[in-house]
DNA sequence: CCGCACTATATTGCATGCAATCTATAGATA
DNA sequence: TATCTATAGATTGCATGCAATATAGTGCGG
């Protein structure tokens, strides 16, 4: 991995000209600790499917394999374990978190009551700007569902929840609603590929927008817990199958 | 500090008679790790304000005074951040958290949303032997009222939340709302010395509970946050004092 | 044949030490 | 005098090694 070294004092650093703020940027990046990166990869792995519900995680092993020692690993480990997304047992070590479908039921039911909140208020409080934004954007997504394109659909599904989240103005229940949509994650892939889904979503995000954008609290609130019960309704459609 | 070690298999664990199952217990306690009996430790000493918001968490000083390696000392603190008692900046150490008004605002309004939430979930999941336990509970804190006691007042009101916490039957959303009680802690503080906050505490309480006994969502939310409202118009009120 | 106890192995928890980074203080220069 | 530089000290990040604990496999008795 390249790095750049630039060493000045804060004053010069402070007049420095655009072109040498890109280096420093790219150095600050680089200021992150080890464990920090390896909790992004390691939850990326969690998120892509690639470490599986269940699998364990063994210190000395995923030491190995990112080559660095047990500590920074220890340390990943142990802030992932807060956000939810895996299981670490005093003396028995880490596992990538399995839900029974109760709990499952619950994470969802968690979920729905925060989206419903951020949407009631976002309602509440976007600004003229935020709301043109949302809509302009919801209505850019219709390229999606007339190509049928689950993956492209995915991620503007994404971009527009976050917008959603961000316009309630509360950093904190923003980050609730990130942590949460996290900790579904593993447990809804694939919720696109069910039949018919896309359409479907696109037509309730319309209310939810609607209502945001109309300043309509709580039709926001009850429309946006609407499509989330519908989400948990199609994954346990999609789990049956399973 | 004492431990006893009982050895056997897990057969026999299993057979033994409650008096040997107490010795099992106090071993299983020993058997927290010393990270997480610290991260308890330190967060006690948050919350009771010996650790001010803004002190510096020396890693060094903080293992000398439990007389432990620094390894625990900071995977407690990692675990701590995560909780947002404190805050934690790669290479430049941990203090505790010190929330500009803005912050500490957000917070509030974070926890009124979600004890607003419980409150309207309570109001629609609540088991009848809860919805009594809850209103005689209620009933009970009426000496409080009459004494003057702060202290106690304080006591019961955490536990008259954390029933509300525990009657929306939703694990996650429990916990969410019993970690933002935890930041919100040491902003709080000497909340119930405001003049007449306590009758007036009570007073908004009943309005909650009955509304959460009558199985009446929409009250139960409203008159939560209402609640959750004033207390921090309390506190606020409060910090200009300072 | 099944279940229990025991030993061996693997894994986690913790202590220690070194290297990288940050901070504070003193000195130099305009 | 104010600002910048350089050095020393302190602190964090990480690697390594040992001790405590859990797990798996083997032998023994009923």
């Amino acid at each position: 991995m390249l790095k750049f070294v630039f060493v000045c004092t804060k004053s010069v650093q402070e007049r420095l000209s655009p072109c040498y703020r890109f280096v420093m940027k790219i150095s600050a990046l680089e200021g992150t600790t080890r464990a920090e990166r390896l909790a992004d990869e390691i939850a990326a792995s969690v998120l892509s499917g690639e470490f599986r519900p269940g699998l364990r995680l063994d210190e000395k092993t995923l030491a190995k394999r990112y080559a660095v020692s047990r500590t920074p690993v220890r340390e990943a480990l142990r802030q992932l374990a807060s956000t939810g997304l895996i299981d670490v047992k005093p003396r028995r070590g880490a596992t990538v978190v399995r839900a029974t479908s109760a709990q499952v039921e619950t994470l969802f039911g968690a979920m729905a009551e925060i989206e419903a909140t951020c949407a009631r208020l976002s309602a509440m409080s976007m600004t003229p700007l935020e709301r043109r934004r949302l809509t302009s954007f919801h209505e850019s997504m219709v390229k999606f569902v007339a190509q049928n394109d689950g993956e492209g659909f995915a991620d503007a599904n994404l971009t527009l929840h976050t917008q959603i989240y961000l316009g309630a103005h509360n950093a904190i229940i923003a980050d609730i609603a990130t942590g949460l949509r996290r900790r579904v994650a593993p447990f809804r892939r694939a919720q696109f590929r069910t039949q018919g889904r896309i359409p479907r979503s696109h037509e309730e995000h319309k209310k939810v927008v609607d209502a945001i954008v109309a300043g309509d609290a709580a039709t926001a609130h009850t429309a946006m817990f609407h499509h989330m019960s519908l989400v948990e309704e199609s994954f346990e459609r999609l789990a049956e199958t399973i």
